[in-house]
DNA sequence: TTTAAATCCTACTAAAACCATCGGGTATAA
DNA sequence: TTATACCCGATGGTTTTAGTAGGATTTAAA
């Protein structure tokens, strides 16, 4: 099992496009700006999350991604198995051969993690991260540094 | 958070001396035999077992490893934490410095995460594996076969 | 006293995964 | 027409994994 930055940057940024999309379509620039993600690394998680028709995607000027669906609809776990695979802690993908074809000592073990772990995630949506108060927090001191760098660069342009 | 065979081969070893180790020590060529792991990696993983105090070792012919505590004090969570360093869903750690030195968006959803985890693997001992109906199905299997490799070495050697 | 069984220890390595970067496409609003 | 943005494939550096190799040390048993 993994849950690596992979997964962990595929939420934020799906958690960004529920925060700021209102209006409209999301760039990537802007959530690597945000967020502090490398384009080009968003761009293939975002790949991934159109397959998976987690989000739709608008070409040109003006474009960007929008969520496919409404955040109270879109949970944790669907976006962690879109760009990461699974979520899973056994060793042979849940098939039960771990050894020599059979299932290994601790195989029950692992499938109730795993089980665990997704339940967890399953209950999650991005409408409940959206009002949680620490997530608010975060929000808030991202727009204030955007602000911040918006008027350094007005004012070297003076 | 990473938890790959290494986490898994340290559990299903300490397990296997729970299940074996009533009658003195186990040598872990008997734990590779029975629960197909390499000696050498097995070697390694113990070194941390053994730098934990999860396990004692006894040297020399007819010595190996028991456990140091009874079984229905060692916990799952112990023993991953002892070779895999840690069960952390967090980018940080757990440390809150994700993101330029303050807290990413996500960063308390990956905490709430990693507790999870933590406390149901804290609540898992070797003595409720070994009471488990379908461990000690896997493991009266790799007994039979154990005793069919023996009976073939033995009629090898008539 | 010798031998062999076992732990102990360090270093090395092939393969995989991760986390990107780069360079070019293509669609489309302004 | 042009700049913006998505789209896509190839590549590469770093870290981790899983295991190998080769020996040194302890010690029970022959």
């Amino acid at each position: 099992m993994r849950l690596t930055t992979k997964g962990r940057y595929a939420v934020t940024a799906m958690l960004d496009l529920a925060l700021y999309g209102d209006r409209g379509p999301i760039s990537l620039a802007d959530v690597s700006g945000r967020q502090d993600i490398s384009l080009s690394y968003l761009e293939q998680l975002f790949a991934k999350l159109r397959r998976k028709d987690l989000v739709c995607s608008i070409r040109g000027p003006g474009g960007g991604y929008r969520l496919s669906r409404p955040s109270e609809t879109i949970f944790v776990a669907e976006i962690i198995d879109a760009v990461d695979e699974r979520v899973d802690a056994t060793g042979c993908a849940g098939s039960s051969d771990c050894q020599d074809g059979q299932t290994c000592l601790t195989h029950n073990l692992w499938s109730d993690l795993s089980d665990q772990i997704h339940h967890f995630l399953s209950d999650i949506s991005l409408a409940s991260l959206v009002e949680r108060r620490d997530v608010q927090n975060v929000s808030a001191r991202q727009l204030q540094r955007a602000r911040n760098t918006q008027s350094i660069i007005l004012t070297a342009v003076d």
